[in-house]
RNA sequence: GCGGUAUUGGUGAAGUGGUUAACACACUGGUUUGUGGAUCCAGCACGCGUGAGUUCGAUUCUCACAUACCGCCCCA
């Protein structure tokens, strides 16, 4: 094979895309009752954009961008996550503005990019759904939000799922236990991981999310960042927690549980599922939370935030594990079937008259036999096939059989011409 | 970035250091000069991921590379 596509990318081919626009359908009518409104940004952004959000000691800018130098001398990079362009876009257009509603509601969907090494559900281009709401400190955005992302899911269809939350808490939160946990762990420093170890000073909180099995004990023993709450964050928590209880959305409080992404603060969260068709354990296909700092960081006034991203194609695994298939129906109408070449300008007539009055049409194009014809029509699941051969063509006729009943009628193609519609509900009556 | 496994036709796959690479499905044609998930028959890899090496000879052995999958890392 000469050309194949590069590594961790994917065709999404018919059979496979209609999935994706039933969930991308899905996403939308959903979204809109939440009165969320779709933005569209760039898929590449002045690499800045991402340092500066992500944080420099994130794994996504340290070794996962996908950037480049540009003929320009620009150094751009692929995005590795939606919330960066979206709050430069709320910036640069200025939609902080006063005369703006806030919440300022946005959702996207498409791809996104970082160079990692390919694994089931995990591709170097892939695809999110993620929504963000700006300029409300309200407990109730988050959990808005967040019942609007377990919303989707029950829409899809999806069972067994695990709605995970935890606080980071404020600045002084998280100075206070920064310096706790740094203080717990510094005696434990020779028995961590070498991994960890590393991520120690550099970004403590990461070490709490550390696989290794000895890591995990340590941890175990570790101060809980929920003691070091500070008032505010206390309640802002208190909020968030007692509105999922009266929205009786079922939740679990995980300290340990932090982010990839440096920019979160007070709630996060995520949504979980434990399917074996993403490996073992519990695999996050939502993830989310509330970034206080962001827009600042990028340069716009200070504006808090709260959004979260979806994994399509985690879900779209999942979906297949838990055998929740798309509605699709794009049904055949009519399936042309014309016999002899010389019907083929008639055929063509037939399949683009049918197709003018509303309804879909197919025909064949190989010049095969009927035998063969007819067998594609079944196999389209064809509600009706129109057969026009040379007889038919002398009679300026044509064949109707309802593929449902066997029953055949003949018609002047003239009234095929004039309203196909009306002879499709005379000889086609279906109840 | 580090380990492991894999790579045969449109698909699922069997297989061997040596003239013709099983079988099944799908597809096409015939059985039925113009009618549909059946039967039977036939056709369907100039080639066994790519490149190099070993060998008298490799799809089968070795190496490199590519890709996929799994684990680590990390994450959606």
């Amino acid at each position: 094979m000469k050309y194949q596509r590069p590594k961790g990318t994917a065709d999404i081919l018919p059979g496979e895309s209609e999935k994706w626009s039933y969930v991308e359908d899905t996403a939308r009518l959903l979204f809109d009752d939440y009165q969320f409104h779709e933005i569209r940004t760039p898929l590449f952004e002045n690499f800045e954009v991402f340092s500066r959000s992500a944080g420099d000691t994130s794994d996504v800018v340290t070794k996962e961008m996908y950037d480049f130098h540009d003929k320009g001398d620009r150094h751009i990079a692929l995005r590795p996550e939606g919330t960066a362009g979206v709050v430069r876009a709320y910036v640069e257009n200025k939609l902080y503005a006063p005369e703006q509603e806030k919440p300022y509601k946005v959702f996207y969907m498409g791809q996104m990019y970082r160079y990692e090494r390919p694994q089931s559900g995990r591709m170097r281009e892939f695809h999110q759904i993620g929504v963000e709401a700006f300029g409300s400190d309200s407990p109730a955005v988050d959990v808005e939000v967040m019942a609007m992302a377990m919303d989707f899911f029950k829409q899809l269809g999806v069972t067994n799922l695990k709605l995970a939350i935890n606080s980071l808490g404020d600045k002084e939160t998280r100075a206070a236990y920064h310096q706790a946990l740094v203080d717990y762990l510094e005696p434990h420093m020779a028995e961590l991981s070498e991994d960890s170890q590393a991520r120690l000073h550099k970004n403590p909180l990461r070490v709490l999310d550390s696989k290794d099995k000895h890591d995990q004990e340590i941890v175990a023993d570790a101060p809980s960042i929920l003691d070091f709450l500070t008032p505010t964050a206390q309640n802002h928590l208190d909020s968030v927690t007692s509105m999922l209880t009266a929205l009786a959305i079922p939740f679990e409080v995980d300290a340990t549980m932090v982010r990839g992404l440096d920019y979160y603060n007070h709630t996060i969260f995520e949504i979980e599922s434990q399917s074996p068709a993403l490996g073992r354990g519990w695999t996050t296909i939502c993830g989310g939370g509330r970034y206080n700092g962001l827009v600042e960081e990028l340069g716009g006034p200070e504006t808090p935030g709260f959004g979260f991203g979806i994994g399509m194609e985690r879900l779209l695994l999942l979906l297949q594990d838990q055998d929740i298939t798309a509605p699709i129906d794009n049904p055949l109408d009519v399936y042309v079937v014309g016999i002899g070449e010389a019907t083929n300008v008639e055929s063509l007539k037939l399949v683009q008259a049918i197709r003018g009055a509303g309804f879909s049409a197919d025909r064949d194009y190989m010049d095969r036999k009927p035998k063969a014809q007819f067998k594609t029509a079944d196999r389209r699941h064809a509600r009706m096939t129109m057969t026009i051969g040379e007889q038919e063509l002398t009679d300026q006729t044509v064949n109707v059989k309802n593929m449902a009943t066997g029953d055949q009628t003949t018609v002047p193609l003239s009234e095929v011409y004039t309203d196909f519609a009306g002879m499709f509900d005379k000889y086609f009556d279906e109840d």
